[in-house]
DNA sequence: AGTCTATTCGCAACTTAGTTGCAAATAAAA
DNA sequence: TTTTATTTGCAACTAAGTTGCGAATAGACT
């Protein structure tokens, strides 16, 4: 944990007007390091030692999603993802690609995806999100 | 359930080389008579005292999605919702678009999404899906 | 129709991600 | 330094989905 990713951590706590805790600033650090969305269980892993409750780090989560710093990316195997909401417009979250060889989700933060119209048939849309699937570069050899 | 949809459900079965048996036809005609993704929950509330045990629900679900029957349209609030594959080509699955005011999932049949590029930086990507958040006709008043 | 066998079904018991209640600890305001 | 609302950690809980296994049955073969 570098110092600019603790400075960032703290920013974001700021953000999310959320008293700045050990628990928390570690909880955000893990996610700011990760490359992809990350469920409570690795974050535990990844902190080891150090690492608060697993209840706390899903309240942790909870709050920061709710503070709009922290998305949600998907629940895959009942189990939910989490990722700083990083390169996500207030329309559009960045495409999430998961391999169907080796089943590693990744986040093509540099793709472009054409955003769909805002109405359709007296639906409203606000958000939307592209899934993708297929093979990865490593697995494409 | 009409002789239309059960013919239906047979023929699902027959492409799904599964046997023929009671809780999968009433499991199939379930699924085919809903108009958004359902969870077992629901389709076992829907065929009420006819239902099969929630195990054998369940295992149809997994045998008619591993035969490409079926999808997993996604796992939300720790719950798979499930649907058939009507409406989705090889490379595209329908989009989805949940209602942030009421919570109600619906499939957006007649909406064109347009396709993402088939490579992008060394991803093979084979199958995309859209995830639209908003607001329903119900709720847009 | 009757027999046989691999497949499917249903029950009960289990697993585990995520949640809740509450007492102890603590950030930060006074 | 004191105070107080907020946050934390523990233990116990909830419920979606899974597994093992004996009983039932679809469909093939007389």
């Amino acid at each position: 944990m570098s110092p600019a990713q603790e400075q960032a951590a703290r920013t974001l706590l700021e953000t999310a007007s959320l008293r700045r805790t050990r628990p928390r600033l570690l909880v955000l650090q893990s996610l700011l390091q990760a490359s992809y969305p990350v469920t409570q269980e690795q974050i535990a892993e990844q902190l080891g030692d150090k690492s608060p409750n697993k209840v706390t780090i899903y309240r942790t989560l909870e709050a920061l999603c709710t503070a709009g710093v922290v998305h949600k990316a998907f629940l895959q195997d009942r189990t939910w993802h989490f990722e700083p909401a990083h390169n996500c417009s207030e329309h559009q979250c960045h495409p999430h690609f998961t391999c169907i060889a080796c089943g590693q989700t990744t986040c093509l933060m540099d793709m472009q995806v054409p955003a769909v119209k805002s109405t359709h048939n007296g639906y409203t849309i606000h958000r939307q999100r592209m899934q993708l699937e297929g093979l990865c570069p490593n697995c494409s050899c």
